[in-house]
RNA sequence: CGGGGCAUGGCGCAGUCUGGUAGCGCACCUGGUUUGGGACCAGGGGGUCGCAAGUUCGAAUCUUGCUGCCCCGACCA
């Protein structure tokens, strides 16, 4: 920030540029024309643009959702601007959408970090070479997209990534001294789906973190596998939901030891079992340690030892032998689901390293995956009411609105400019409302793209001293005096962060 | 891929049965009055009615074919 500039950052000279707050992801400063500020016969009035001002920023909100939409998040997410659809299954991710997609890859990002993998980027187009190497070129079907390139080379659209993982792996990793090992990261997939529905919770293009396990011998890599089981309770927890793991099917990436992640919500797709004591079990906090592998397997066991089953899965015969009042069934929404798989790939495809006896032996492979663009809808499907949506501290895509119930009125402007730059000094990240809608217009848009905290700065409140706070979530209002709002603002983040900051 | 449905301006819809050359609400533009929970008045712009062929003097409307999208099922982060 720059120390010796006036409050107001939004001066109408333009003579002065501001650091932008840091958290802001979007495009670079630079000049634009402030609509608002400009008059009808003049527009051309080059001011500093500030992203955050709403009069500067693209968000297309609907007042009615469209009718393909069927289920509230994707109604939601449409209404608030958040995607367009391209094609079934395919969409744009608009500013505000984008906003709280980065943020939910970021959680999980320091997440997968914290739990010690290394992030790399691979690319979405595969040669076909590597999937005929394992004998999944064959076997995935029609769910792969396969693209013939201008030398009539096979090459397709990744909808995973383990052939590619092992082929870096083998290129460049000999010794079991390099290991433990685990590579992860965060890039679009394509899964040919035979139907696509319900937004982007299934869509054929979808975001995926995955990460994949390298270890010498079983032991090492269920301990890897505890390791990435202990960083999704993390990662869900700091996303503001219960996520249960559930024990899974491995499907078709094979293995003999796997979880799904299912984030309980009633408009869940799958129905789901589980020992009421999943609900109040503690989630591993941020000073977990990571190289205790019995501290790790303890986290695992204890998550694990109750039962905890989606549809597919659910035995009646366990089921019973849970007490009748400890019994809980839910609808839940998969958002995560890892996998150990042993040598699976590192055999067929020669991903060895040379042991302590000399002796070359193929890895033990597991891979974990989270899928951030399903999170953004699977939040909303969990968090919402019939107003829109209710963000959670770590993926709202702003902490605060500013409402300025008139703009245009010199001291109204000038408390609202005031507030945000003390909010972002503080370290918040507000969204400006500065058009010259109606009052109840942008009360509704504010409830609907579901910011945690509403400032409301009008005249009326102002001639008093006072301005108004509502929080999102509970619909609470406050009026109290301006600095006392925004205390109470930054005690708020301050708190969230300690908490869910990671 | 099996079953069902829909396709008319940016969004939501009417008009289709019974053919006569397209309408409503929201949104948008202009002017004015307004402004503390989705304002009002007046004026205005925008649609080859998913595509193609056919029937007819005439097709959003009838016939045939195709395409796209949505829902249920099988499949899945």
């Amino acid at each position: 920030m720059v120390k010796d500039q006036k409050a107001d950052g939004f001066n109408r000279s333009g003579a002065s540029f501001r650091v932008q707050n840091a958290s802001c992801l979007d495009a670079p400063h630079c000049l634009r024309f402030d609509r608002h500020q400009a008059t009808r016969n003049s527009p051309f009035v080059p001011k500093v643009w500030h992203p955050m001002r709403l009069s500067n920023y693209f968000l297309p909100v609907l007042k009615e959702a469209p009718r393909e939409a069927e289920i509230i998040s994707h109604q939601l997410m449409l209404r608030a601007g958040m995607i367009r659809q391209q094609a079934a299954g395919i969409y744009s991710w608009l500013p505000l959408g984008l906003k709280v997609m980065r943020k939910i890859e970021q959680v999980v990002r320091e997440e997968q970090n914290r739990a010690g993998a290394v992030e790399v980027l691979m690319p979405t187009i595969q040669p076909a070479e590597l999937w005929k190497e394992s004998g999944r070129y064959d076997d995935y079907g029609k769910e792969m997209l396969r693209i013939i390139d201008r030398h009539e080379r096979d090459m397709l659209f990744g909808p995973t990534n383990e052939e590619m993982i092992t082929d870096i792996f083998r290129a460049h990793v000999r010794s079991y001294k390099d290991l433990p090992l685990n590579l992860y990261h965060i890039q679009w997939k394509f899964r040919d789906e035979v139907r696509p529905r319900f937004g982007v919770m299934r869509g054929r293009e979808f975001l995926m973190k995955d990460a994949y396990s390298f270890d010498l011998d079983i032991d090492a890599s269920k301990a890897a596998y505890y390791r990435m089981f202990a960083s999704y309770l993390r990662t869900f927890d700091r996303l503001g939901v219960t996520a249960i793991p559930m024990r899974a099917d491995t499907g078709p990436i094979g293995g003999d030891l796997s979880h799904e992640f299912l984030i309980l919500a009633d408009t869940g797709e799958s129905e789901v079992f589980c020992h009421a004591g999943y609900l109040s079990l503690d989630v591993p906090d941020a000073s977990v340690d990571y190289s205790d592998d019995a501290a790790i397997a303890k986290i695992f066991s204890d998550w694990t030892s109750a039962y905890a089953r989606t549809d597919e899965m659910h035995d009646e015969a366990l089921w019973a032998e849970v007490p009748t009042d400890e019994q809980r069934s839910a609808r839940g929404i998969e958002v995560g689901h890892i996998f150990h798989f042993g040598t699976k790939y590192s055999a067929p495809m020669g991903a060895t390293v040379t042991g302590p006896d000399g002796k070359d032996v193929p890895v033990q492979m597991g891979s974990y995956g989270i899928g951030p663009s399903r999170v953004v809808a699977a939040l909303i499907e969990a968090r919402h009411d019939e107003n829109g949506i209710i963000w959670p501290f770590s993926a709202a895509p702003f902490h605060v609105a500013i409402i300025n119930l008139r703009a245009g009125d010199e001291a109204t402007d000038a408390a609202c400019v005031g507030a945000y730059d003390k909010l972002t000094t503080a370290g918040l990240d507000p969204l400006y409302d500065d058009t010259d809608e109606r009052a109840g217009g942008k009360f509704a848009r504010a409830d609907l793209i579901g910011v945690p905290w509403q400032l409301i700065i009008g005249p009326r409140g102002l001639k008093e001293g006072e301005v108004e706070l509502k929080e999102r979530a509970t619909g609470e209002r406050e009026t109290l005096a301006p600095e006392v709002a925004l205390n109470k603002l930054t005690a708020w983040f301050d708190e969230m962060t300690e908490r869910y900051g990671g």
